[in-house]
DNA sequence: TTGCATCTTCTACGCTTGTAGTAGAAGCTC
DNA sequence: GAGCTTCTACTACAAGCGTAGAAGATGCAA
């Protein structure tokens, strides 16, 4: 299934976990985000039941427990995100987001790099849709 | 000046306008959008004055009417924007938007053409920053 | 079986966003 | 200078998000 609406910041952070790991558990997820968040047990119980009422995540109880597993792809939710961010800021204009990461000065040395690697390796890609 | 929260959707939508044909004014602002949102006056008049007082917009009175200019350039809110969307989904790290975007296989003909093109002129950027 | 630990559900609260109404000021028209 | 038009400032209000406390349910340990 492909989300309609981008996942919030702290949504990403929950879903990353559990694309990492999954099936897991509240106790798990806050454990994994310990340091970087710093989160109360209930904030992140209070995510994952968002995430599952938006049937981003299914949750499975058992025993005591619920267990909560991915409904929607880590690569479909990214899908979904740059899509929208490509029609916020860049009118739907694909070709303009390629521009301003290629322009982009601010990229670091590194980026710049990965930047070239693929697009050498692009180079060899099948260019056999002549549409 | 670089606003360190990207903009929402009902923001760039009224930035797209100011920064194509600035000063310009609430009125100027309304009949651009019409047609794309049916908003009403003050609707255009309330995120304005929100973009103003976030630094994001200048304004200037004018007699009755207030003009507004952008104080930070489209290119400078596009680099946040994808710099969230960096952070956020990719852990921020650029090779793998990049991989996504050559990934994705939704990208329609045109698209993936455009990828295609950029490559090509990529190719040819000075390759000098050896690390 | 009594209690401690842990889990769940419910509720809350402040902030931002989307959307707009109301009221008052200011200027244009005759 | 009385009225229409148009602008601004202020207020509102529902939904979503970030964050979490309180209270009740459940299981394990002794």
């Amino acid at each position: 299934m492909s989300p309609s609406n981008p996942l919030s910041e702290a949504e990403w952070k929950v879903m990353q976990v559990v694309w990492e790991r999954h099936p897991t558990s509240a106790r798990d997820v806050l454990e994994q985000l310990e340091g970087e968040t710093g989160w109360a047990y209930t904030t992140v119980k209070t995510i994952l039941s968002r995430l599952a009422d938006k049937g981003i995540l299914d949750a499975t109880r058992e025993g005591k427990t619920s267990h909560y597993a991915p409904r929607v792809s880590r690569h479909e939710a990214r899908r979904v995100a740059l899509r929208s961010l490509l029609d916020r800021a860049f009118n739907g204009a694909f070709g303009s987001l390629l521009h301003h990461l290629v322009d982009d000065e601010t990229l670091s040395d590194r980026e710049r790099e990965q930047l070239r690697e693929i697009v050498e390796s692009e180079r060899g890609a099948t260019p056999e849709d002549e549409q």
